[in-house]
RNA sequence: GGUCCCAUCGUCUAGUGGCCUAGGACGUGGCCCUCUCAAGGCUAAAACACGGGUUCGACUCCCGUUGGGACCA
């Protein structure tokens, strides 16, 4: 359907890579690799005052960890800037723009009137219409707009959008410090670079006339848009960090999967029938723009959890082990030592449990520490004189065991069910706080196989020595 | 203020004029399973913003209202 497709990620660094930008990176990139095209990174840091190197590194490690891999770039605008001046020179030369000596002062007085008469505030073409302006003051440049007529946007996601010519002004294309401005640069990149689609945030729909006169005045024909709709927080407003995390890098320092978050981010948006679930493959497979939704979405974290739980419980633990480990060690557990295997069926008994690689990692801890601290509450209502009986019969049965296995510790439970003529819950749960320290864990009988003989014996001694 | 965009359960969405008694998912409630907690299964409540048209027939098309959002300052 398209051929040489290119598409871009433009971010300015002026923050992290946060939950909007991921999306609009994500469908880019999708975009690309569903039509074989080339996914092209570039950083608009024009704006040096906030602009920052730690987060063009933040940005590039968010898509890294993402895995939205880019063919081309990272191009930097700073880089570029003598190409934006000879681009400004080249209009400047055709007549399509043209210096203005209008100060600022001058202008802000004008916008005032313009808005205290009930007029919209928009340059008066002053400089424009005079022959050879002259200031004292260093010029801007302006770009020369029609003045009458329509203009066109045929966009992908919203359809044929007009604006009418008359209510676009004379724009600054290049500021009076020889820096140019946004609408004018990413024209030229994107033109330079060969973008056929230029997929982004639908804040953008309002600037995309201005730009395709751009495109016009350099007699190049104007890329296919696509505005996306925007992320919102709860409350409908703008998604910032009143709504909790907004940036790429705390959902992974909170131990979700960079899948999970893909997922979530695809379905904001877009569709396909009633499936929930996406590999990232069958997504470079699926995805089109004919499925993307025109109006906005408002950000939902319980969704995001469960999917992220979904692809916990669906991975193989051993896939788990890397990616856990750094949760662990951040808890002060060593856990460079574990036998792999051991390690693998102790994260089994949790997949199903746990909603993030943090919840993963808490509920480890049990299984991978020679101690653990008994929960003052859980201890009071299971370690006590009731119980005391059937945690020394469970202390001596299971130091007696030969077969340390979840079958036979079953076994050996189930025996003592009859003989003490009770429920397994009266013997299970004094146990389960004796050697998790909690009331709450996986099986009691693939528990304490995992924990092993000698530590469950001790777990056991220091829960009965607390009864006294 | 001007311009532009948007409008289906609380949230994400399916729906492209009859398939809709509006489907799925998250979340919420109930039940089942059960050694705890989960997971799983079943189940319930929950939406077409409003008003006009167009049409034999509108969630679906058109216009307006209202509400939200964005951009320009």
């Amino acid at each position: 359907m398209f051929k040489d497709v290119r598409v871009r990620f433009a971010p300015s660094p002026t923050g992290y890579l946060h939950i909007g930008g991921a999306r609009t990176a994500l469908f880019n990139y999708l975009f690309a690799r569903r039509y074989n095209g080339k996914f092209i990174l570039r950083i608009e840091d024009t704006d040096r005052g906030r602009s920052t190197d730690e987060y063009i590194e933040a940005i590039l490690d968010g898509l890294r960890w993402l895995g939205l891999s880019w063919d081309d770039g990272p191009y930097r605008q700073t880089e570029r800037s003598e190409l934006y001046n000879q681009h400004v020179r080249q209009l400047l030369d055709a007549g399509m723009a043209y210096y203005c000596y209008c100060s600022s002062e001058e202008l802000e007085e004008k916008r005032k009137l313009a808005l205290s008469t009930g007029r919209p505030p928009r340059y008066d073409g002053t400089c424009r219409n005079i022959k050879h302006p002259e200031g004292f003051i260093k010029p801007t440049v302006r770009f020369k707009m029609p003045l009458r007529g329509e203009t066109l946007v045929n966009d992908l996601i919203k359809g044929r959008v007009v604006f009418d010519n008359s209510t676009l002004d004379d724009f600054i294309i290049m500021r009076s410090d020889d820096t140019p401005t946004y609408n004018f640069v990413v024209v030229v990149d994107d033109l330079e670079m060969g973008i056929t689609h230029i997929i982004r945030g639908d804040d953008h729909l309002n600037n995309t006339p201005k730009q395709i006169h751009i495109y016009e005045a350099f007699g190049k024909r104007p890329p296919l848009f696509a505005h996306l709709p925007m992320i919102l927080g709860a409350d409908k407003g703008r998604l910032s960090k009143r709504h909790g995390a907004t940036s790429v890098q705390s959902y992974r320092d909170m131990g979700y999967l960079p899948q999970a978050l893909l997922n979530y981010l695809v379905r904001l948006g877009w569709s396909s029938g009633d499936q929930e679930v996406f590999s990232i493959r069958e997504l470079t497979e699926k995805f089109s723009l004919d499925n993307v939704g025109k109006s906005s979405a408002v950000f939902n974290p319980e969704k995001l959890l469960w999917l992220n739980a979904e692809y916990i419980k669906s991975a193989s633990p051993d896939e788990l082990i890397p990616l856990v480990e750094p949760f662990v060690s951040a808890q002060g557990v060593d856990c460079s030592a574990l036998d792999p295997v051991w390690f693998s069926a102790a994260i089994k008994t949790l997949q199903e449990r746990c909603r993030t690689l943090s919840e993963l990692a808490n509920s480890l801890r049990y299984y991978i520490a020679q101690d653990v601290e008994i929960d003052e509450k859980a201890a009071k209502k299971f370690i006590n004189e009731a119980s005391r009986v059937y945690l020394l019969a469970v202390r001596d049965a299971l130091e007696q065991l030969q077969d340390f296995r979840a079958a036979e510790i079953e076994r050996m439970f189930v025996e003592m069910m009859s003989r003490f003529e009770v429920q397994l819950g009266k013997i299970a749960q004094p146990v389960r706080v004796a050697i998790t320290g909690n009331t709450v864990s996986p099986g009691i009988f693939e528990v304490i196989e995992l924990v092993g003989k000698e530590r469950s014996v001790k777990r056991l001694d220091k829960a009965i020595a607390l009864i006294e």
